[in-house]
DNA sequence: TCCATATTGAATGTATGCATACGAAATAGT
DNA sequence: ACTATTTCGTATGCATACATTCAATATGGA
């Protein structure tokens, strides 16, 4: 039998297995890529809150970013550029707008459009988090030698290219 | 200049570069593993979705798989098993019982427990999702050849073990 | 010019995801 | 036996994440 259809026939199969040996701790989902990579995600989400404090979430990071790198972009544009939903980054932008890191005005060109920049408090928030936040990557990948990182890196890209690009 | 004094000061550099060229599309986070591997996650989650449909989410699939091979699990161990906070594994149970995939029954060996169980529905909506479920797995590594498949997952499983313990 | 189409930001609804706190219940230590 | 601690499930609050819908606005083509 093929693995894939060996794992098709789990459901069936594992209740016995699971009746025998109820000691098993081997689930499907834990050969799944898609599961260890949500489980890397989670740890790299741990370490940014450990590291960066609840004073700021790894998107409104992303976020205060891109807008001190591209001064008066929209928020369409901003969304797509750290690779977030419009809808969601509209709150994100929202919730950093209350806290006075980020200011939106309406453009002069297109009266859709509104353009967001980062306020000088934005920018001391931004300076104060970067650190941590750099330190916090290398943390991320502190079990890797510098070739398997960058092996870890490009295989990442790979992936990404193939399904992005 | 170290690699990581000149990220800590981009906030102030990356200004006059983006001044000087508005064109540059670089972000600082766009180097950052964390970046990237949270990209792997949405790209796996919209594969699920594109996949799997509307019908079931990944942690509801999780939830369902982990159920059907351990019959009679409680919900924190249900939750460890699968990687997620207990908080959160309450209400995506919650939310399978009212489609009648699971059960909740009390424990009667300790009250403060409640056992989890699949019904024959749930079973039959985890036999229908889970070759979507194993095909998405391999469409999301595709862009891979078997060694380099073997090789990412090596890594990821090298990063989890050192940051899960 | 007029109109079909596309785009922008917002609103809505559902589902995570987790920190925190809480009551109930079990357990360990004395 | 009594108590301090732990554990379990739940509730609350906040912040994503994204599909869908909508109004306002731009844009391209006839």
């Amino acid at each position: 039998m093929s693995r894939l259809a060996a794992r098709q026939n789990f459901v069936t199969d594992a209740r016995n297995v699971s009746h025998a040996d109820p000691c098993v701790s081997d689930l499907v989902i834990h050969h799944m890529p898609g599961h260890f990579i949500r489980r890397l995600q989670q740890v790299a989400v741990r370490l940014f809150v450990a590291r960066v404090g609840l004073d700021m979430t790894p998107v409104q990071f992303a976020a205060l970013a891109a807008a001190a790198q591209r001064p008066r972009i929209d928020q369409a544009r901003l969304s797509a550029l750290i690779g977030y939903d419009r809808a969601t980054i509209g709150g994100v932008i929202g919730r950093l707008e209350s806290r006075g890191w980020l200011a939106r005005s309406a453009s002069s060109v297109d009266r859709r459009v509104k353009l967001v920049r980062i306020t000088p408090a934005g920018r001391k928030a931004l300076s104060r988090a970067l650190p941590a936040v750099s330190a916090l990557q290398e943390t991320l990948m502190e079990s890797l030698d510098a070739a398997e990182r960058k092996r870890f890196e490009r295989l990442c890209l790979k992936i990404l290219a193939h399904h992005l690009g």
